[in-house]
DNA sequence: TCTGGGGTCCTAGGACCC
DNA sequence: TCTGGGGTCCTAGGACCC
């Protein structure tokens, strides 16, 4: 594909994958359970989790209230949520994923992007590649699966939410600014129901409008990160690459309590705080990940939402000290929950895998000693920092293995000399 | 409409340091 | 009395996504 112009400037060819499984909790219901097939599913009591597609003809959408999805639908099947299935389901779809593409990147439970580029000569062309992808989460998993195919993330996602459910589509490096001009702001990527509020109220509705906007036009409505991202998504710039390992962020859990939760006692307040914590310290040891900052999440009565955080000065996974942090913040905001009644509480634990101290242990069994290089807080890596410190202090005579925060580094570290 | 349980990223002010 | 610039960290809140 070349522009015309004198110079050969490739426009790139359409080789990323956005694989969504279409209402991915119900299918998994219906493929279980054949009666459910053909009817209107929905996943979830309280609020729907997911409904299928023949819930869906009637109204029912993801997050509504239980009781307004029963009044759209009143024959549908309401199923308990089987998260355990799920995941398993999940599992065997990102098997059929990493079979398809050494270069995939998950997004959610349901669905990632694939980059299938110089698969040519082993898989054939990305539509072919699609293909089979979803011939064999079909075959193998049970499960409907649609594909948006193009030649950046953001019209991949576009054209898989186009072509749903149970569909593939590709869009034509040639045909993107006809695909992209005519739809919704709401398809843009990070414009929800508040800026597509702000945006609306500006007599602005499709893409194309955005992209009619000067960029600081667009930032004096949605502000400066949100405006030159819709800038360059509505002028079909998308620089992101498909990237493995992402690595999670932050660990939490939360449960809602309902009207309950505004006559619990202390004692029973805090045997939930202990429950979410152990959760989640729990998960973090089994993916041996650490954190430093505990976040609490707290909903009211009237639906307000506040946080509150802490940062430790080390980063753990252990159960006692993360849940010190908690009972410190909890109590903290007792009078606010006295106050304004509480219906939901959660904790997070973010800033995974950061230490806040370089605090290196050194064995030197020839001296019988150990050497100590500690700095508190640390800016920057600290097992860099650390190295540095010791390379500085001992000199870099030999090399032995170090210790870092009680852990192996991997790292070589420098000896004490003679 | 009366609301689950996960997450991500951005912004903004104040503290603190060089 | 007047008065810089740059950077990171921490905290809190908000919007958004599945």
């Amino acid at each position: 594909m070349f522009v015309s112009g004198g110079q050969e400037q490739r426009l790139g060819e359409a080789t990323i994958l956005h694989a969504d499984l279409d209402s991915f909790y119900a299918s998994v219901e219906q493929r279980d359970d054949p009666s459910l097939r053909g009817r209107p599913v929905i996943v979830g009591g309280g609020v729907v989790l997911a409904a299928s597609y023949e819930a869906k003809a009637f109204g029912v959408k993801t997050a509504m209230g239980g009781r307004q999805a029963r009044q759209l639908c009143p024959q549908a099947v309401v199923v308990p949520p089987r998260m355990s299935a799920y995941s398993d389901a999940s599992a065997a779809v990102f098997e059929v994923f990493h079979d398809t593409s050494p270069l995939v990147e998950p997004l959610s439970v349901d669905e990632a992007f694939l980059e299938v580029g110089g698969l040519a000569r082993v898989s054939g062309t990305p539509v072919q590649i699609a293909a089979r992808l979803r011939e064999r989460v079909r075959v193998d998993v049970g499960l409907p699966i649609t594909v948006g195919i193009a030649r950046t993330k953001f019209l991949a996602k576009v054209a898989s939410q186009e072509a749903k459910p149970d569909g593939l589509l590709l869009v034509p490096p040639d045909r993107e600014l006809a695909f992209l001009h005519p739809l919704p702001v709401r398809r843009l990527w990070g414009v929800g129901a508040k800026t597509a509020e702000k945006l609306n109220a500006c007599g602005v509705f499709t893409v194309s409008d955005v992209a009619g906007l000067t960029e600081s036009t667009l930032t004096s409505i949605v502000g400066g990160g949100m405006g030159r991202q819709l800038f360059a998504l509505a002028h079909n710039v998308d620089r992101r690459r498909v990237v493995t390992g992402v690595r999670r962020r932050s660990v939490g859990a939360q449960r809602a309590l309902g009207r309950a939760g505004n006559s619990m006692s202390d004692s029973e307040i805090d045997a939930v705080v202990v429950n979410l914590i152990d959760k989640i310290t729990r998960r973090m040891r089994k993916a041996d990940r650490t954190g430093r900052t505990v976040v609490l999440r707290l909903r009211f009565d009237d639906f307000g939402r506040v946080t509150r955080s802490h940062t430790l000065p080390r980063a753990t996974a252990a159960t006692d000290v993360v849940l010190a942090a908690a009972r410190t913040l909890i109590s903290s905001a007792k009078p606010l929950i006295a106050e304004r009644g509480l219906t939901l509480v959660g904790f997070a634990v973010s800033n995974i895998d950061r230490d806040g101290a370089a605090q290196l242990e050194l064995p030197f069994p020839e001296r019988a000693e150990n050497a100590s290089v500690d700095r508190d807080p640390v800016d920057r890596n600290a097992v860099d920092f650390a190295v540095d410190e010791v390379r500085r202090r001992f000199g870099n005579a030999s090399l032995t293995r170090g210790v870092l925060l009680g852990r192996d580094t991997g790292l070589e570290m420098p000896q004490l000399p003679d």
